[in-house]
DNA sequence: TATGAATGAGTGTTCATTCAT
DNA sequence: TATGAATGAACACTCATTCAT
């Protein structure tokens, strides 16, 4: 049993790449990086197994790829995102925190995260990529956002010192939980959101 | 070459599934669920590869029998934590994120999260046993608690609606950061738990 | 398909290396050191392809052990040449080509003598150790008979001055002959080894 | 990532088949048969790999031709080896000697010898081939060149009788060696050559 | 003529699991 | 209880060859 299903030999050159990492994205959120295999992404695609080996020198190449490819999305949504400082901070924050929302809980990067926890081994390029390329640009986006508002008086000062990624956190964690349990217990994601930003704003205690 | 070494055959029929589930967990913490080989895990308990199948039906049994048994020493834990319940509601809430902290970053916890996020599939009966066991319970906990503070006058009204997971969502965001990018960039925890608990306290804006 | 026909699983642990060097040697000799493979072996063998690995790392592994098997039978070979250095030197000279002949044309050691031809690489480990063990040995052997020959004065003094490859090259030429012409001109073998003994005794020159 | 690196498309059809066998000879003298690939020898002639398939039809015919050519490169050597059958039998011998050296040992046989040993199947056409073309009509033409030294009264009468592959062996068994042992104990050629010269010539033995 | 795109058949190797003792 | 022996299923990857332009 191959792969493919004996369709007549299709040139799409072009496409070709794009639509291996869609069908091998498809593939991991499906079955997990462990899961995964050559053929099942091949089959997706609707080409032969050997035909990925055209485009991919490798597994690890394809995952890689698709990996980077989530990223520059990423990295373009948040480009996006800096154009809109301006407004009270409570209107920007909120702002910011949908699209992480956007992506990481609706978007390919849960898919990402998810393989990113699995195989997170130190020494994998693909990780210290993701980690400066994503989560330390991140942070510095946030540094900078809670800065501005502290510096327009809008933030207690010691906002300033606070590690940026706690403000994200609930965000990462919707990601893994739609992941995980998902299926068993859906999220409100209105609500989290407005929950979170909430919190983050007002905090829980009464004299503040 | 076997796998295990020829030490004196101790007769411990009862102690073996624990060893082999000690086993299990010290693979999974080197090696990733993906990694992770029944003959990794019979070298590391000093028996056969064939022996582990008197014990475990099955590898994924092995791994849910871990897992399980993770959770409950995570679930004996969060029953003392109920315990202390007194004195201001600060101090109570430090507490119990300091719990957490524990078993999700340096605990046992950590090593079966990543797991739970690699090979979460939603059908899993490890999954549900997961959520069932430790989510629901911790965020009925964490509930309770708010309702108690509330309840005392030491938190706003609003704090008892707000989605209890998002109030100990950095725990498991430095977890997974730790399992992740723990080597690239550590987190300095002590100052993590600080500005997490700070944060759900006081939020960050300036009127309150 | 698979390699093994079924049977019953035999538990053959003393036998099965030698089993499977036999038929690792079978192969080689039906298909050459390319065309062979580890299922070629294994249905030779009467085990499964996975079984092999049991008893060997891989592939490479059995080809070596295959070549050292055959290189330890030949060398005890060789020693008990040692043995016949009696008589005129006619008769030991004779008694050695006649011994050579034997593995190197009718023996196992023709099969190796092709894959060593066919794969040596110089870096390869294989070919130094028969180079070392077979080659020099047999060569210094050779020029402790032809010392000797001279010494008793029944060869002429330049004679330990020839390398002694030259003396038993129709041996190797033979060896070759027969693998790759043997099914279209077969050799005349006692025919062949006379001449090559006569040539070497006394040339073609008249005068002598 | 293809074969060929966009060099001119040089419009020369005639060259093409030539141009494919040159570099069909250089892959297999630095890979081996077994490790020559199709892709290899495209990227050598500088053209695509399906390219090839305008010339020859198959892999194997690829390697045949090769042989075939380099046979009739031999062969044209040996017809003009005939001419200088004039002079006395050891100068004739030493030049016809010389030759085959030549070929078998620096030339391009000797990386034909190594294939035909490697892949050397009785049912080959090539190997029919070889043994007809070359071999067979050596043979003969030794065979001849010895009849005249003893016609001429220079050889002794028996020396008619002797299989004529047994006076070239030592040039085979320098051609392998160079082969296979090359890189760990060259053979000093020169000192080779007057030696199998002298062997065949005298032979050993004292009194003649 | 020339080539890039595509593919089927095959290879060595790993691993969870079963058999026999 | 414990284990060594054995195996089937699967997987990543290679390569000669064909298709379509």
């Amino acid at each position: 049993m191959t792969e493919h299903d004996g369709k007549p030999r299709q040139r799409r050159k072009e496409a070709r790449p794009e639509e291996i990492r869609r069908a091998a994205l498809e593939e991991l959120a499906e079955k997990g990086i462990a899961g995964s295999t050559l053929g099942g992404i091949a089959r997706r695609a609707g080409i032969s197994r050997t035909t990925v080996y055209l485009y991919f020198e490798t597994k690890q190449d394809i995952f890689e790829a698709v990996a980077r490819d989530t990223v520059e999305r990423t990295i373009d949504d948040a480009a996006s995102m800096m154009a809109g400082f301006e407004g009270p901070f409570e209107q920007i924050f909120t702002n910011v925190i949908d699209r992480i929302y956007g992506q990481l809980v609706d978007g390919d990067a849960s898919v990402i995260l998810r393989a990113l926890v699995s195989e997170g081994r130190e020494q994998s390029e693909i990780v210290e990529f993701y980690h400066r390329e994503i989560f330390a640009k991140g942070e510095a986006t946030m540094r900078k956002m809670i800065a501005m508002g502290v510096a327009r008086g809008e933030l207690v000062s010691s906002a300033a010192e606070i590690d940026p990624r706690i403000l994200m956190s609930p965000a990462i964690f919707a990601g893994i939980w739609s992941l995980v349990f998902g299926n068993i217990e859906a999220i409100d994601l209105e609500r989290f959101k407005r929950d979170h930003v909430s919190l983050v704003l007002h905090g829980i205690l009464k004299s503040g």
